[in-house]
DNA sequence: CCCCAGAATTGGGCTATACCATTTCGCCGA
DNA sequence: TCGGCGAAATGGTATAGCCCAATTCTGGGG
């Protein structure tokens, strides 16, 4: 092994993101795809690789005989695949949990769809109020196989189940999600702290391992008034 | 030029897209990419190319060592940027356009800083309640920058606003969006046939050419009961 | 001075090859 | 019979180079 165990991509990836982000103005032209190959000491398809990842991105546009230009700068960052705990973390606010219970109960007809399983299948349910800077924003449900997640969880929910579950080697990486627009009910309502029939934003959610594995099934409530769903979206 | 004007990776797509409609189930392993390359008289590198492409669209997934296997099939389409037209086609509803009308009007604070242009300038200011088989799903503004579209319209705003900007070079292929969930003011619901205070989606979006150019700012109230907002994150 | 044709430049697509990392599977020995 | 080890197979990363397509630059002619 070298000293460096990052490979070619991994540095030219770094030195563009600095470049994009301290010294190229939007709109300005990159190096060519050539002279950073010579730079880098690496073949051109090494860079295209590099670039194709940053377009996807949308961090820089190509333009075929001109160049490649770093984009304009983004208002919200792309659509990923995120828990709680992260995307307030990215909002600049402190995550957390309060009013935490987990039970070990028959997955019934949805959620044991949802995760492929039987109905009478066990699942632990996890019941959360996910804080921002201690003020509740969100009433989640989780319900993960009980098979995938021996033994209780206890403390660890305090934090992220996503980071818990990747300690599990169940990653998440995919994630399908549908999002509807509600009003809370007043007992959900008195939890988030609102008032009852505020709007909210309902998000089921199914997560997935590499394989296709279901390993979390999730229904979140979402205060509107402080909360707002950002994406960007590209065309191919 | 040959007789087929298609290079070899969109022959190789075409082909994994009919084995995996046609003859894979979920989990079942593709080919490996090296007998893919034999037997398409392509490199491998070509074959990575594509498979790459279809990874990123979830329709694959990989295991090194192992191989590439068809995913699990998905209820909602990958997130994409799509126009009103296209989107309930995708529901198999046929979309339509009610209550028409444009006006040239400036752009004012709002509108003249999402489309980066000055607030004076004049924008097309586009109002119409879309349609889906007939029923009112959403009440949608659009704000085009007047020096992109000349002319007027007319009859064309029944239709599909993008394909309309599409024919003008200015395909969108980037969209900021910021959802939110609220409830309907007394007139929006009336003009989409629900009881006032009825919960709903309010999107902004922001859509940019291949350039990085804003070419329309929209705000587009969604009746909740009506639309729901369905996607698949995927995590790098 | 302007315009246009051709050269130079740049990204797009592809080939052929090499070696590494991980997984799988069969063979061999205990 | 079972366990483990190593070879084989598979995806992951990278090289060097070719030609095409679109854009940009440049110099000569009107």
């Amino acid at each position: 092994m070298n000293e460096e165990a990052e490979g070619k991509s991994a540095r030219l990836r770094r030195h563009l993101l600095s470049l994009l982000g301290d010294e190229l103005a939007p709109h300005d032209r990159l190096p060519t795809e050539r002279s950073l190959a010579e730079e880098f000491g690496a073949s051109r398809l090494t860079v295209r690789l590099v670039l194709d990842q940053l377009e996807r991105e949308g961090r820089v546009y190509r333009v075929q005989g001109s160049g490649t230009f770093a984009s304009e700068p983004r208002i919200a960052k792309s659509v990923e695949l995120t828990s709680f705990s992260e995307d307030m973390r990215a909002r600049g606010l402190r995550p957390g949990s309060l009013a935490v219970t987990e039970e070990r109960i028959p997955a019934g007809a949805e959620v044991g769809y949802a995760l492929g399983i039987s109905p009478s299948a066990e699942v632990l349910h996890v019941r959360r109020v996910r804080t921002a800077d201690g003020e509740p924003i969100c009433l989640e449900h989780s319900y993960l196989p009980s098979a995938l997640v021996p033994g209780t969880l206890g403390e660890a929910l305090r934090g992220s189940l996503y980071e818990e579950l990747a300690g599990h080697g169940l990653a998440p990486r995919r994630a399908e999600q549908t999002i509807r627009a509600t009003v809370l009910d007043p007992a959900d309502a008195r939890e988030l702290r609102v008032a009852a029939f505020s709007p909210a934003f309902l998000v089921q959610r199914t997560a997935y391992d590499a394989r296709g594995r279901a390993v979390e099934r999730a229904l979140s409530l979402y205060r509107a008034d402080r909360y707002s769903y950002e994406l960007t979206i590209y065309r191919d």
